[in-house]
DNA sequence: GTTATGGATGTAATAACATAACAAAATGAA
DNA sequence: TTCATTTTGTTATGTTATTACATCCATAAC
């Protein structure tokens, strides 16, 4: 994983947010787990290197690093997975596989874009979309 | 609702499985709501009539209708709302003002289909595929 | 009508997921 | 140094969901 901790400490630099110990050991948890990962199973590991660790460590560090775009939360599985493409701007479309729980994420929410896996059978879909209706606008 | 009651009632009549009064309860309550409903809404709700309900009255009551096809789960707020073409197979896209709270559900899963409701200005997007990947076919 | 059967519901307890509120410490700028 | 801001520590609690077992109830066979 140095890669994705390399790119993220070059991105957080750019923005101008602080990559921090705390929060840089949450992203190498999530990004050395193939699966996506909870977020109590983070506060176990990593209680290994921070005894004091308790759930608003773990969810702030989370928060932080999806605001930087270097994770993602895997709404119908409450986990988390590092962003393979750290810092893209659009929406991520992820294929989770129910067997062996690897998840791929490709890019293009866009209409009329479909990047499905080689190989990969949709079972289920989760398709949400949020904002404004045109009422609210 | 009486629609959606009575084509509730068609439809698992139709699949042979039974629409009990404390499901046609969740149902109706569901329905009646313009807003996602949280489990623990129903929960509260559904006491005027049935002093006994407790968490798993009201989860197994989901679980029957999600999986009639009367209900969906809107996973990024724990919420669910009642499927206005119930029985439809294919997956439903949902488009969710963070506003008003507003929800239109349109069909179209399918890759190159994009059923935008008119005006609606989309700030963050939920695509999660579900299924098997190729190593696990 | 009685009796098995399976499905539905009742009930208690607890697990799993997430946040609020305030205190202390660390950081960086003036 | 002093000050303001951000980050982290800490305690408590709120919210969402499930497990496990008991009871009830509808249906159909006998
Ligand atoms: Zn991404
Ligand atoms: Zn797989
Ligand atoms: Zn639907
Ligand atoms: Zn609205």
């Amino acid at each position: 994983m140095p890669d994705i901790l390399d790119d993220a400490e070059r991105l957080c630099a750019q923005n101008g947010v602080r990559l921090t110990p705390l929060r840089r050991r949450v992203l190498e948890l999530v990004a050395g787990s193939k699966a996506p990962v909870k977020a109590y199973d983070l506060l176990s590991r990593i209680d290994q290197s921070n005894a004091n660790a308790k759930p608003p460590t773990v969810y702030r560090a989370l928060d932080f690093l999806m605001e930087a775009g270097l994770v993602h939360r895997v709404e119908a599985l409450n986990a988390f997975i590092a962003c393979p493409q750290a810092g893209h701007g659009h929406a991520a479309m992820l294929y989770v596989c129910e067997d062996c729980a690897n998840v791929t994420e490709v890019q293009g929410a866009r209409p009329g874009q479909d990047n499905k896996p080689d190989g990969f059978a949709v079972k289920r879909s989760v398709i949400e979309h949020y904002g404004k209706c045109i009422d609210c606008r």
